[in-house]
RNA sequence: GGCCCCGUCGUCUAGUGGUUAGGACACGGCACUUUCACUGCCGCGACACGAGUUCGAAUCUCGUCGGGGUCACCA
């Protein structure tokens, strides 16, 4: 028997990260066993169903690999693979069960039956509809329903117990006296879910039925439908769900805006979307595979997280080709319980991949991201392409996803924007502009503005000085790049170039006096304070961090304003000079790094957030702050009154409960 | 509320009666270093709880607690 798999998304419009992982294992188990993956769309929802919402959902499974042997845009033997031109097959078995007395029609009013469950529920009983021509005589039924088309229900069996041997969970079962006949037509004829899943299951020959364990109650619904089918049941796993992060609540695609947090607009912001994209567009979320493709995640580290978000290879292996995936994977090694979905792993596990990938790919993969972020235009020439390739070299293994590369790049193609951190760090110190002026001087007459020459003879300078390198370093960093940390210094300055290197020393050197007084009345935003990649923004630097703590305040948090006797002894300098250098002083954009920060998609688990109404110089931010913020940091809890826990002690006088799975270890292997 | 599923460091996981409970991410520290990153080393940190079976339980049984899923003429 060939091994079929199938993963059936509704058009939506995007791919969703749980979706995607579902699909995942089904791939992976289909070419493990050499069998086929289709994919089928579950487009019976006419409210969502537009045509162009299945193009994203294409796309992302192509651009990770994920390719179907079935299905659209590629075809196959069981055509059409769209539910919503399969409905004549689901109203023919329909009408085969209700010819076979499988399936009666049933007349009472909708309301009605919402009234009598309403009823059930009041009473804490477990509601189960039978209709009253569930024992009329098949061909009286026929009659019936020829006459006066309703629903169509099916006939559960009373008195039995559908099990499954779930490959994941063990045996399964339920009881049919706890489950009321489901409707399987609609009086228009059009077939609901679980019956539609189940004709074309059947009709597509799916072997294993692997899906996400939310699906695990509509089993017992569908297998009684096989049954009744006269259909072989499928083998089925029941795969866990995948939480949000550090959550026990799934993924849900659901409340999907919840997941653009202000840290998350941020992001996508400093990749070139506009507020306007980010609202109009569902993918533009952590939530989608799309989001991750935008922000330069490597599709083989996606797929590799994922692969192990609830599957392992052994005791050890994070990391590994995707050949090994295949040949390996099986229900065996699949998780029991649910997965929180991990940002952090992730961005790691890319980095892993974007190691291995040649310096070509590399430039390759940057580019579109320069060019979203507006910092190059579209024909890259020949001596552009050199600068990026020096650039991404220069980058080395900072670069986990091509987004990195706007924090530490950006100031390579305009005026560099100066991060009042580092600023106050690394040039407000005694003798700072006097080393600025005779670096200056000294880069004016160097042979070469090669790195390793740089190097040389920088170090050479600094020997006789007393000065160390290092210190020189972090002058001459801020002073050309604006930012504390980056690339190689020499590298960057040979990057740039002598004369905008000079160009950018002097104009550092002038402005230096300016900055004294300057940039301390607004740098409390969190914002801007760090100048960094997407992966290290929001703590404090170690040192920083533990005085922060000393003193009482929330880590994470920098208060660099100054003393008030300071500030006003500043403020009459720095008004002198405003008007006339005002547009010189450091600006930070709204939009671009460095306020880049750190790569934290859903936000920092279990962080304090800082309060980003004070950063109100920040675009967007705070609107959606406040509420962002609860989300980020608050951990969450249920009410206490409101836990649902109490069934099993009501329950344990009254009805005996069966129905439980035995061994939980137990699974029934192929 | 009924039914079903699940419970190992904050997170992903290894573990199928005998282990000092292993690895990874994250976090903290040290080393390397011109910053950051990378790399290496060290550290922090878990079997939800209670009974039972057993010489011996993270592992088997029962119970408790906790979490989740699902209860549609949605998919």
């Amino acid at each position: 028997m060939t091994v079929r798999t199938r993963f059936a998304p509704s058009p939506t419009g995007y791919l969703h990260i749980g979706g995607v992982r579902t699909a995942l294992f089904n791939w992976l188990f289909a070419k493990r066993h050499g069998g086929k993956f289709i994919l089928r769309i579950d487009d019976t929802d006419d409210v969502r169903n537009r045509p162009e919402a299945l193009q994203p959902i294409l796309d992302g499974f192509r651009w990770l690999g994920i390719l179907w042997d079935e299905g659209p845009e590629v075809g196959g033997p069981h055509a059409p693979y769209f539910q919503g031109q399969r409905n004549h097959l689901y109203r023919a078995a329909a009408l085969q069960l209700l010819d076979s007395g499988h399936a009666y029609p049933c007349y009472q009013p909708k309301e009605v039956l919402d009234a009598e469950r309403k009823e059930a529920e009041k009473a804490k009983q477990n509601y189960v509809h039978r209709g009253v021509h569930r024992d009329t005589p098949a061909a009286e039924n026929r009659r019936l329903y020829d006459e006066k088309p309703t629903t169509l229900r099916l006939k559960i069996t009373p008195g039995a117990v559908i099990a499954i041997d779930d490959q994941i969970r063990g045996r399964v079962e339920w009881q049919t006296d706890l489950m009321g006949d489901p409707v399987i037509l609609r009086p228009d004829g059009r077939a609901l879910y679980n019956f539609a899943t189940v004709v074309d299951d059947a009709g597509l020959e799916i072997t294993h039925v692997i899906r996400a364990a939310e699906h695990l109650t509509n089993t017992a619904t569908q297998v009684a439908v096989y049954e009744a089918l006269g259909a072989k049941t499928p083998i089925f796993a029941h795969i866990p769900v995948v939480n949000e992060p550090n959550s026990k609540k799934k993924l849900s695609k659901r409340d999907m805006k919840k997941f653009v947090t202000a840290e998350i607009r941020g992001m996508l912001r400093a990749i070139g979307w506009t507020d306007a994209d980010i609202e109009s567009r569902d993918d533009l979320n952590p939530a989608t595979v799309a989001f991750y493709r935008e922000m330069g995640y490597l599709p083989a580290g996606l797929v590799n997280y994922l692969a192990r978000l609830g599957w392992s290879l052994d005791d050890k292996t994070e990391v590994m080709p995707l050949e090994t995936m295949i040949a390996n994977f099986s229900f065996e090694r699949v998780n029991d319980a649910p997965a929180s979905f991990d940002p952090e792993k992730l961005h790691w596990v890319a980095g892993e991949y974007m190691k291995q990938l040649p310096l070509a790919e590399r430039i390759a993969g940057v580019i579109p991201i320069l060019r979203r972020a507006k910092l190059i235009d579209d024909p890259v020439t020949p001596e552009l392409q050199r600068k990026i390739e020096r650039i991404v070299e220069a980058c080395g293994e900072r670069l986990k996803i091509f987004a990195d590369v706007l924090p530490y790049s950006t100031f390579f193609f305009r005026a560099p924007e100066y991060d009042p951190a580092a600023v106050k760090k690394r040039l407000h110190k005694e003798g700072a502009k006097q080393t600025l002026r005779e670096a200056g001087e000294f880069l004016k007459a160097t042979p070469s503005f090669e790195t390793a020459d740089l190097e040389r003879e920088l170090k050479a300078w600094c020997e006789p000085k007393q000065l160390k390198i290092g210190d020189l370093n972090h002058i001459l960093r801020v002073a050309t790049t604006g930012i504390g940390v980056g690339p190689g210094l020499f590298e960057c300055l040979s990057i740039l170039g002598r004369e905008e290197t000079l160009a950018r020393i002097v104009a550092a050197a002038k402005r230096h006096v300016l900055f004294l007084g300057f940039h301390h009345e607004k740098s409390s935003s969190r914002h801007r304070r760090r100048g960094r990649g997407f992966r290290h923004a929001l703590p404090a630097p170690p040192r920083q961090r533990r005085r922060l703590r000393m003193s009482g305040r929330r880590s994470g948090e920098t208060d660099v304003s100054p003393r008030p006797a300071r500030l006003a002894s500043r403020l009459g300098h720095h008004r002198r000079i405003a008007g006339v250098q005002a547009q010189g002083r450091h600006r930070v954009s709204r939009h671009q790094a460095p306020g880049v920060r750190r790569h934290r998609p859903f936000g920092r688990p279990g962080a304090r957030v800082p309060s980003l109404r004070q950063g109100s110089d920040r675009a967007g931010a705070g609107d959606d702050a406040d509420e962002s913020a609860d989300r980020l940091g608050v951990p969450r809890h249920r009410d206490p009154g409101d836990r649902g826990c109490h069934s099993r002690q009501e329950d344990h006088d009254g009805e005996e409960v069966p129905i439980r799975r035995r061994g939980r270890g137990r699974r029934v292997r192929r």
